[in-house]
DNA sequence: GGCGAGCCGTACCGTACGTTACGGTTCGCC
DNA sequence: GGCGAACCGTAACGTACGGTACGGCTCGCC
């Protein structure tokens, strides 16, 4: 269940010049994957090895690294449940659908999911646990609250919120995800996304939503 | 859109004791991930590794040969669609549901998906392609002509035998694959994958189910 | 029985890359 | 202006591993 991430907000304790390099270490992994070698990052970021070793210890720790300041770039602010109707619900909702799918079908996220998984393989860190965390898990802990407002206001009906947040996950990701991992060209237009969160919600909502008579009464 | 899978069928074209090479290699992969090595290949089945470069070429031909190799052994009967009712449609569907379900969450798949993932990343072969293919390509192949023959039968409604079929993937598959190939640790019991083969056909069915008065008449 | 093909085991080669070492430069600070 | 810390650029080291070469063994075949 790896919920053991250290929550080190790195942006802190980053200075500028090393945010620059991981900054580049970012770009380099979108465009080399897992095969990018320390020399290149060294280039690409106009440091020296050296350098890059005496701050991140090894390879794994600049990926480490790298990964830690991407997810902390991502942090969104939290929806507010207030004042809750099926009208703002569904709009919450395919907001949240849409940015989802927009963030599986970036570079940066196929990129950092890519190396994440293959290092996953051979545990030798938890890179698949960071982007775990700051992926699903945050998607999670966002929307949560949203589905228990809903249930309060008799908008929703389940008897658990993880159950529910995962049917709804499955709606809008569907095959997405792993198609472009394994490197199918799959073509996300912003028309494409926004159909596709309207369609997960209103699945979403014929199977979890509360059944009080004709709703709105 | 990589439809283009050289649809050789290796198993036939391959002697027995290079499926025990193949065999062996699998097993390797599964342990080792992508960092297995040729001389450790060559150990475990015990050949040279001669042999090895002989029959495969080089390393991401021996890759690209145990995927497939692997891919041709979980060729399944298709289920057939005769005499249709509410029941058999359920009890097909939840089939599906709960084959999938093992097959995503099985060593090997993991292995073998998160290898093909890697190699996506770095577009040197198209395993992701062969993976794709015998994977998810190949369960909306079978799957289909069952949603057809439900809509035929006025149990299913649906526009897009395509649509239909990636919602059903989605409400079966949920996190599940993401969340096994970034490594998290999930318990996939018999019960558990037969309780969410039942809900996601549940699911499915109320999202897709003909409403044709109340069902049966 | 002799022969050649195919294969095993192992030694070997070349290289790419992680890691380290070091001389030279910049820059803050006294 | 002088000192030292931090850093750049590059050269060098060590090693792991992909790929090749080769000697010896087995076995089918004439």
């Amino acid at each position: 269940m790896l919920h053991i991430v250290p929550d080190i907000d790195t942006s802190e304790t980053l200075t500028e010049r090393q945010k620059a390099v991981l900054d580049a270490a970012l770009r380099l992994l979108v465009e080399e994957g897992d095969q990018l070698t320390m020399t290149a990052v060294a280039r690409r970021a106009s440091c020296s090895k050296e350098t890059l070793y005496k701050w991140f210890g090894d390879r794994d720790g600049l990926l480490t690294a790298t990964v830690q300041w991407q997810a902390s770039k991502v942090r969104v602010a939290p929806v507010d449940a207030k004042g809750l109707d099926l009208a703002s619900l569904t709009v919450s909702l395919e907001r949240f659908a849409s940015d989802w799918l927009k963030v599986i079908s970036s570079d940066t996220s196929i990129a950092l999911n890519r190396v994440a998984v293959g290092h996953a393989g051979s545990g030798k860190d938890n890179l698949g646990a960071v982007v775990l965390e700051n992926g699903r898990f945050a998607l999670a802990k966002r929307l949560k609250p949203v589905l228990e407002a809903g249930r309060q206001a008799g908008l929703l009906d389940f008897a658990d919120a993880e159950t529910a947040f995962r049917s709804f996950f499955g709606l809008v990701a569907r095959d997405v995800q792993i198609r472009l991992l394994l490197g199918d060209r799959l073509e996300l237009t912003e028309a494409t996304i926004g159909g596709d969160a309207v369609r997960a919600t209103q699945q979403f909502l014929a199977l979890f939503g509360a059944k009080t008579g004709p709703q709105g009464l």
